[in-house]
DNA sequence: TCGCTCATGTAATGGGTTACATGATTCA
DNA sequence: TGAATCATGTAACCCATTACATGAGCGA
């Protein structure tokens, strides 16, 4: 799946590895994340499949640059993954659930520990996507106006995150007064 | 991980590799699922480990069964685990964000598509966290009354999905709406 | 007779993380 | 002086999926 993030960024412009790890770590992080080895070894394999070349750029000082460019069959390959659409529901795993189902009722302390921690992370979250992410948005446009349209997709997938991290805390604390309560 | 989810069960009593893919399959599937090759490696690693110890029950007519039984250096590893907080947000990965991240406003039709697909996936999961689990749950009572303070916290793991369920809907609702009116 | 349930496993492959290895420039 | 940024990659490992392999009993 990865390769298709990494086909998504190059149908704008040529980029290196190192240079699509951080639109990654500024964009999609939050719904599709890479670390960069990962990024290399992709990006090899997706230029032995011919959906993208590479060429060096000689640089003084620091290390040359492999910049990758997405080819015509790179470019159907992505429209064709696009337009198909998923009919498989998603997996998910939260181990915080595993530990609330698995818990005893005696560790009720620890219990709670527990999810007044999640709670913190999860407002940070949110944070993130009220202030972090809109402001990158912003950025991008002011950059390319032309892609307007687009970043309303942008702000749509920023909505999902932004609801998910609210209905989580909601749950949060929910869950934290039931406990307080009634176990 | 999923190590847990086997000493988790295994703490309430002796079961097979089977008899562990249908628990999990009927509890924890919707925050953490395994196959049954996943399950019977797993086993073997944690009874190398000696996590867990098995033995072989003979049966007539059909293939023996390899009973699984938690060790007291289990239940330590176990009870370790529930204790430790998770300090790291939770890594998402949702490719249909992803599609909408990449899409291009000219693949609106494409795109309306897929989101009403998703719409009734997630109707059906809904429905699943709303029918089936409170079943299935009241089942697993009614077998052991002794454990209503933990049918507690399952109906809090439960509760967690129904309303990521709702809060999806809610959110694809929006922006297929969106999507119609302005791009 | 066809498919489901019971019941166990191995082997190959894929996707991803962590550790290792290198090294100049820039800024605090 | 030490940390961050720029810049690339390999190797080992871990977790998980898919395919393969076997086979009896039971109900529609």
């Amino acid at each position: 799946m990865l390769k298709f993030v990494l086909l998504g960024f190059l149908q704008y412009k040529p980029l290196t590895g190192y240079e699509l790890e951080s639109w990654i770590k500024s964009t999609t992080s939050h719904f599709w994340h890479a670390g960069l080895s990962q990024i290399y070894m992709t990006l090899k394999k997706l230029e032995e499949d011919a959906l993208v070349i590479s060429h060096i750029e000689p640089q003084e000082g620091r290390p040359d640059r492999r910049v990758y460019r997405m080819t015509e069959a790179g470019r159907a390959d992505l429209s064709q993954w696009l337009v198909t659409p998923i009919t498989e529901p998603v997996v998910k795993k939260d181990a915080l659930l595993l530990k609330l189902f698995f818990a005893s009722p005696d560790e009720k302390e620890f219990l709670l520990t527990q999810l007044r921690v999640q709670r913190s992370l999860h407002q940070q979250q949110l944070a993130y996507y009220r202030q972090s992410i809109p402001q990158e948005i912003q950025d991008m446009l002011a950059e390319k106006p032309e892609l307007a349209r687009n970043a309303l997709l942008w702000d749509a997938a920023r909505r999902c995150g932004e609801q998910y991290e609210g209905m989580y805390l909601r749950w949060l604390d929910e869950t934290i007064q039931t406990i307080e309560a009634v176990l």
